[in-house]
DNA sequence: CGCGATATGTGGAAATTCGCGCAGATGATG
DNA sequence: CATCATCTGCGCGAATTTCCACATATCGCG
């Protein structure tokens, strides 16, 4: 039995046809439909039918995958330790954060990192659901919460402070009135900036939810009404003003690393530079 | 990454050296001396020192077996499932038991079984250390102790009980003195047919003790002395005769597999065939 | 001290594996 | 109903991998 031959057999169960698995794969879907079929006659079982439309799992196959798994998930903690040891700092380190955090405020902030590491590649993934550190969907994480897992080392960078922000234009031209309020919708319920602004709003009309930070900020520049924004976002933006501080919203920003990867030198230097640049939300009060 | 380049890394830090890591995977010893090197740069650390004598890990090699120990586990795992499947009596299936109870009595009842599965191949390993189910060392064990390891099924299938023997020449000659007892050496002081030979002993002579079951049964036919010897294996014996039983001495047999393996049709057959032969180990009373 | 056994390392031939191109089929789309 | 995109399947040439034979080094032993 060719132990490789249950890489290309976790790519297409999860990919679910021959193409999309050879693509991710980089190999060709030939060598996909060969290697897997290798692993058939090798196990003496037949893993999945093969459709017109796909490979679809049999029953022992999609039970096949879950065992598979962990022979995957094995050898992500070699491919852990061994990232783990390299002296260099080269080669690609994966920071995964919050989509609107990535987006707009890391982004512009890593190029002195590269500038410094000319072998180094970065690959930054704004995800709304958590990216897992120990199936090594990322190197390091920057979070909103506290991380679940015990084996991983979180430790606490910062605060994101929020407060009410609204567009230049429309809070001079109206003053104090009542204006509509943006919100998050029913997915991101429960976070503390969400629930500072239903209280905060109270008969208030929510004029638009969203689960997207930036679509938020958009619209409040664009003067559709009121919403509670990090300072390190909307600050900076001269079109945006600062009516009130939200202090209850107040979320703590968590740098989350496996144990296995905070040695590396490659690591070390993405993670000495997410500190360094995240040191202005450390002071007491953060803002304009 | 090639996994199958890690399948080649365990080998040769069990191995020690190039030539046998090649034997044991009947591949050549420059292919596992490439595969290893492929992996030292495809995680670009350096595994093994190259010495004239062998290649022998270096520290991060080393701390990298054992994480690669986990990725065999769990490809033992995925090749455990496809056996558990595996509908038609063929191919191999290897039975671990106490070496004695495997070359003189399991091995002469086993003809049966090839004969009515002409597929089937059998590897009786007869092996004083339990050999460990969980690595896939064997498919089935006979074992004489209930087994310890939580993740086996483990089914008591009778009682291996003994009598205190001595060549019938020796006895018929001496009557009633006082003759020489033989035993087991330290390394297996504490089992109980050892412990009830210590205590009929009492002050008489232990004239000579023994790892083996085979030596210790040999000695006794040549008229050395007398030995706690098992029913099954002594009683058959013509040039042996049974002074007296030894209760005390009594040990389970436990028949142990995979939970992963018991539903396999070529297992199963198996092991029906060892609780057919084993019937008469569940009499009451066992002997000539 | 020399000899045999066993080890690693090197270069070239053989065998295997891989990828490419194309055909055939299916489902979505306008 | 025609079209387009996407998927699987097959044959062939190229590239890679593997094995084989030989050279060289080291250890144990008489």
């Amino acid at each position: 039995m060719n132990w490789d031959d249950l890489r290309f057999f976790v790519a297409l169960a999860r990919a679910g046809s021959l193409s999309e698995a050879a693509r991710r794969l980089a190999a060709d879907h030939t060598t996909v439909a060969r290697r897997v079929g290798e692993l058939e006659q090798a196990l003496g079982l037949k893993l999945f039918d093969r459709m017109p439309r796909g490979w679809v799992p049999t029953a022992e196959g999609a039970a096949l995958a879950e065992r598979a798994a962990d022979v995957e998930a094995a050898i992500h903690a070699v491919a852990r330790f061994a990232d783990g040891r390299s002296e260099t700092i080269d080669g690609r380190v994966s920071i995964s954060a919050p989509p609107a955090l990535a987006s707009l405020w890391l982004a512009p902030r890593l190029a002195p990192l590269t500038r410094a590491h000319p072998g180094l590649t970065l690959d930054l993934i704004g995800d709304v659901a958590d990216a897992s550190l120990v199936r090594r969907e990322a190197d390091v994480a920057l979070r909103l919460r506290q991380p679940s897992d015990s084996g991983l080392i979180g430790r606490r960078i910062g605060d994101l402070r929020y407060g009410l922000y609204g567009a230049r234009g429309l809070v001079e031209a109206t003053a104090g009135e009542d204006l509509d309020f943006l919100g998050y919708d029913e997915r991101l319920d429960g976070v503390p900036q969400q629930l500072w602004l239903r209280a905060r709003a109270r008969d208030r009309r929510i004029a638009l939810v969203t689960n997207d930070l930036v679509t938020l900020l958009t619209a409040v520049r664009a003067g559709m009404g009121l919403a509670a924004l990090p300072h390190v976002l909307a600050a900076a933006d001269d079109g945006l003003v600062c009516l009130e501080e939200a202090e209850a919203a107040t979320r703590p920003i968590w740098l989350v690393v496996h144990p296995d990867l905070r040695r590396s030198a490659r690591v070390r230097a993405v993670m000495d530079h997410l500190i360094e640049v995240t040191a202005p939300l450390r002071r007491p009060v953060v803002g304009a």
